[in-house]
DNA sequence: AACTTTATATTGACACTGTCTATATAATTG
DNA sequence: CAATTATATAGACAGTGTCAATATAAAGTT
């Protein structure tokens, strides 16, 4: 028999433990609740150890942004195949998953755009979000052949009202709850409208 | 002759100095760099000086954003007026307006969705930001009468696309020195786009 | 003028924060 | 078993926001 003890260490897997901890504070509390120091104290050790796991509280939050981008790639591409070929609604898709995402998860959406909490020059971080918009480019063509538009200039402008959607919303702005400004449409009525001007 | 003096307190205009410190501060460092002590040391007094014009961090964080809404407003404004009436382009001018001082002021235009940084339950930012919807509201009737799309939704949908382009650009993405994501267009070709949808 | 009240500024304290250092211990390697 | 590496602890330092106590300047009141 090999060893039945897993774990490796010390304290055996506390990379994970410190993300998932960190994960679940960002949820609750924000970004700003994301301390090394109280990410440490939940995790039960203490506050010198993230740091040989995490280089400091950026590359933290870098590792979650990164792995939030795996997930919303891995959604739309099960979504993306499981839908027939040359299908209308590529790009609702994208935009379907974007939107559920950041509403569902507002602080981690809000994270993912942070400069200055995430290191968006990561290797790793560019190939993710790279993925992501040649799947909402694959979106765009499969989609609307032939439009006159170029494909980047679609899939920049498309990506562009989605993320200023959600972003704006969490801001508080075209809240329901927020009556300043009445009327204001919800998700789905913005992407059929951008759809009905492509039909 | 009344008084020489117009320094009606101990340091005359502590406000004013707060207030044009913190926004210096914040074009060069982000507002990560606003912090109450650096700025009350900026301004040759104790760090204890503030809290009787800022309530705290927040409060002059909100002090600037609602001041570059209204700088917002005013060239939207003074650009509306300018204008021939029922000119084609009036949304473009709010675009431009939007874009020129995103790019300019990465910081600023940054704070103003900030959330954890800015109170946007404040009922003078609310009004501002109310009026500037107003003004998106008018060149989407204005320049594009008889849609099939209810105003509002055009306008959100208008004013999504903007601050996403913006905001997604200011994340370092379709940056064209961030070569990640190649071919990405300008923010003129996003607006030309959407214009042609329309006509 | 003198006194009171208000506005403003200073100073010190407290509880946090990230990050660095030195030290200790566990786990692995040779 | 010895040496090396990986990991965890504890302490320190310079920051931070915010609060309380104090001091002073200005304005209002009598």
């Amino acid at each position: 028999m090999a060893k039945s003890k897993p774990t490796p260490f010390h304290h055996g897997d506390l990379k994970r433990v410190l993300f998932d901890v960190a994960l679940s504070r960002l949820d609750e509390h924000g970004a700003g609740g994301v301390t090394i120091r109280a990410v440490a104290k939940a995790a039960g050790v203490s506050h010198g150890a993230p740091v040989n796991h995490y280089r400091d509280r950026r590359a933290l939050l870098t590792a979650i942004a990164k792995a939030q981008f795996d997930t919303l790639l891995n959604e739309i591409d099960t979504k993306l195949a499981a839908i027939d070929h040359d299908h209308g609604s590529r790009i609702e898709i994208f935009a379907n998953v974007m939107m559920d995402f950041g509403f569902r998860y507002p602080h981690r959406y809000r994270l993912l755009w942070s400069a200055d909490l995430v290191d968006h020059a990561d290797a790793e971080l560019l190939s993710v979000m790279d993925k992501i918009y040649d799947q909402l480019c694959t979106g765009v063509t499969k989609g609307a052949p032939g439009r006159e538009f170029d494909k980047d200039t679609y899939a920049v402008a498309f990506w562009a009202m989605v993320h200023g959607y959600v972003d704006l919303r969490l801001s508080g702005m075209f809240e329901p709850l927020n009556d300043s400004i009445s009327g204001a449409p919800r998700g789905d009525a913005i992407i059929d409208m951008f759809k009905k001007l492509l039909a």
